[in-house]
DNA sequence: GATGTATTCTTCAGCGTCGAAATTTAGCTT
DNA sequence: AAGCTAAATTTCGACGCTGAAGAATACATC
């Protein structure tokens, strides 16, 4: 009945334990940089189960919050094409289309031709969208709070410094390349 | 034609960019809150690519990496029935149907019915299977370690530190709920 | 001013995933 | 041993995304 963690082939092993199973595996491995790298990903991974209930919560799913944060901080007057929208949240155009038909059949954004450019399509925030973005940030920021609870000021100074370093050397690795990026922050 | 990266519209802005606009349409926001969990986010977003494309060059995808890995982490003799699978990986075991067919295909795994309970499959890791799990650790040991290579041995720690904090917080706040949990480490 | 090319968006077919129903086998009860 | 319940897997229908083809508009060149 009760979970055997030792050996159980269910869940998720504690992240020691998966560490101890890569080194059983895998003789060249730095448990260290191990240790950040899994604990990086599954760290990430709890947080957007968290954002996703929260999101669920307001009645949104997490694709609507993130074409809610692009439009938003894109500053006023909240507007963008598809096209553009697609390239920030990292999917094609095609499913742009198909967010965007959701999303004004909820009543988050609207969407009209460009009378200046009539290729060009303008997908607008509505109020009530703003409205939700808000909510979203509201329980956001709250959650995010919590989760730094425990870290004093200079140890989130240094975590901080230490996440940008390392962006820093991801992103000069990596030329973008165009490859498709998914989410957004 | 040149990016115009004030106020372009296209892919992803810098950083501290993105911080500034959260906190012009956000007044009650925590910068240093908001830059690590952005750091987070993005980060996370471009090691997944940089993962991907080592996946491709070796001429599978990450579904396929994420069984294998699954699977090699389960110790020999590597085999685990398709619902445990799909509970380690975080999807239904309808996909993991699917997921075993193409790998099965690719020789990577075999598929078996368990002969003690004939309810039971059991998949297990074929040589090629492993081998190509090893060559992907090699790819990505290289990248990880060149990832964290200007953080010295004391950064290290504490990053490391600090994350696992991080991520007994989120724990704890999550008893689980079902919630699917996608990718692993 | 007509034609050609580029740009923007939408439509379409294919694939992977989910949720639920169906199928097969095991174990228990009477 | 016949039937009931539970567990493991597969099948089925729906949805979102991708890549490629199609449609509509603008811009440039002749």
């Amino acid at each position: 009945m009760g979970d055997t963690p030792g050996t159980g082939t269910g869940a998720e092993p504690a992240l020691e334990e998966q560490i101890a199973a890569y080194q059983r595996e895998f003789q060249d491995l730095d448990p260290q940089v191990e240790q950040i790298v899994s604990a990086l990903s599954r760290l990430n991974r709890r947080m957007n189960v968290a954002y996703g209930r929260q999101t669920a919560e307001l009645g949104i799913t997490n694709a609507d919050w993130e074409v809610l944060k692009a439009l938003v901080l894109s500053g006023a007057p909240y507007r963008m094409g598809p096209s553009d929208l697609a390239k920030r949240l990292g999917l094609t155009p095609a499913a742009m289309t198909h967010r965007i038909d959701r999303m004004v059949a909820e009543g988050l954004v609207t969407r009209e031709r460009d009378e200046s450019n009539r290729v060009r399509v303008i997908v607008e925030l509505t109020p009530a969208g703003r409205e939700k973005w808000l909510e979203a940030m509201r329980l956001a920021t709250v959650f995010e709070g919590d989760l730094l609870q425990d870290l004093s000021p200079a140890e989130r100074t240094a975590l901080g410094e230490a996440l940008i370093r390392l962006l820093r050397r991801v992103e000069h690795a990596q030329p973008d390349a165009g490859g498709r990026l998914s989410d957004l922050d």
